[in-house]
DNA sequence: CTAGAATTGTGAAAAGTTGCACGAATGGTT
DNA sequence: AACCATTCGTGCAACTTTTCACAATTCTAG
């Protein structure tokens, strides 16, 4: 129990959370793992399995509370407190970032934006300053910032990510389509939609679109 | 060779091209296994089983002929034509996607925008006429349209899926972080950047951001 | 032409992940 | 109190995925 917890199962847990917190808005105070299931299309041995790695959160005939288990989740996940994070690239997706107003509620905040285009510099994206790159080491440096966005041209990104790392950085979630290089310690994450489009057109009938030709 | 290939597999195979594109615009003709592994983080062992699901690609001791391999990979995923896309919901996230510059060279064109906002009807997002949803059925229907990309209000997903799968759309990447309830033989891929970000919490150190605490 | 280095494709082994099925506990109902 | 319907946590079996390791092939250079 107190072996090695595989990745893959932490990453089915913000998935739970979300479901959950979902639940708990709509006034629901216990679910089952069966219920829990069939919401997340996973099946309900794998979410006890997945939960029992980090203790017993559930009641024989009842299921699990819902608040209580949405507590243990946010514990695990280490999001019982608010993670300061900075957005690098005040472009269109920088701002649709910045404007995103799903993080307060699950656990981030948007506390540094980024850029390196003058005319950028100085204006307000939701209520954040855009600061200039040159002065993002030192900002990032001096709070402890440990989370970014990387949403820089692809041409920018391998740069930028080396100027996160010497800035502190250790968890990038990275929006521009490459791989980047990044020593052993600093974790990354990506996030391309064409990738995810290209996952599905395997599957699609490439003939329905053009039925004429 | 001709049984069934794993999700997993296909799910790598826009990674792959995605590499190759990156070493041919570089001016490289050929690769191995192990260099593409490098780069990607995956053993090279793996790369050719992977491939070698769908043929035999490469020679031994040259390795890959780059462009003819980025040509297969295209036609596996079924990228030898354009798609045709929608996108739902033109506020922040429609409009960076909407302006994404890396449809077009990767398979995929922005032919709809639709939103109900009368404000927002009749503007032209990056060349396109934002359209209302109550014309979305119709125009995708008559169009043969299969995918579309969803970044409306969380509360307005599963209702403009519906609407979706309606219009004969088999293939949904959801920006909602909600679950969707989809009939079978429509694909769903999400994008949902704090399930992302919660991922990578679990390894940071909480009391890093804040060390006087 | 030959030797040696590089690299593929693949069967078999190893490692990792999921699903099954059941004892044990719980709460509601008669 | 006895029974029944639920549901958890988990050992074990089944399945999936990754890695290993090697024969076969190709290219280069002497
Ligand atoms: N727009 C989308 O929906 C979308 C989707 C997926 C991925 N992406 C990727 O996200 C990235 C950004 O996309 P975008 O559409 O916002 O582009 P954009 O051109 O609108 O924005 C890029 C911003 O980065 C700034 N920038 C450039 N070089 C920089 C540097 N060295 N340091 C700091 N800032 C710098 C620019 O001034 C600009 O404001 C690209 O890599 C793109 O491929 C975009
Ligand atoms: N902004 C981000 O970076 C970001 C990131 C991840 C996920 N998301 C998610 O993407 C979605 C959109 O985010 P956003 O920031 O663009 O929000 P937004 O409010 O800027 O845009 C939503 C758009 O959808 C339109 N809309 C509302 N109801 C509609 C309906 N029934 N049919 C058609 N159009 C409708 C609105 O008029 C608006 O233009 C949300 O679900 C959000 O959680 C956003």
């Amino acid at each position: 129990m107190a072996t090695e917890i595989p990745d893959i199962v932490i990453g089915r847990l913000p998935l739970y959370l979300r479901a959950l917190t979902h639940l708990a808005e709509k006034g629901q105070t216990t679910t089952s793992s069966h219920e829990l299931g069939q919401r997340l299309g996973i099946s309900s041995a794998q979410i006890r399995k997945d939960l029992s790695h980090f203790g017993e959160f559930g009641k024989q005939g009842t299921g699990y509370h819902i608040n209580f288990l949405i507590d243990q989740l946010r514990h695990i996940l280490h999001l019982n407190l608010v993670w300061s994070i900075a957005i690098v690239g005040a472009g269109y997706l920088g701002h649709a970032l910045a404007h995103y107003q799903g993080f307060e509620q699950r656990g981030f905040r948007v506390a540094w934006v980024f850029d390196n285009d003058p005319q950028r510099v100085g204006e307000t994206v939701n209520g954040v300053e855009v600061r200039h790159i040159n002065d993002m080491i030192a900002c990032l440096r001096e709070e402890h910032v440990q989370m970014a966005l990387l949403a820089v041209p692809t041409e920018a990104a391998q740069e930028t990510a080396d100027m996160l790392i010497e800035a502190g950085i250790t968890a990038i979630l990275s929006y521009a389509p490459i791989n980047l290089k990044v020593p052993v310690g600093v974790q990354v994450q990506y996030s391309d939609p064409v990738v995810q489009m290209q996952r599905m057109t395997y599957y699609l009938n490439a003939t329905a679109q053009y039925p004429e030709t």
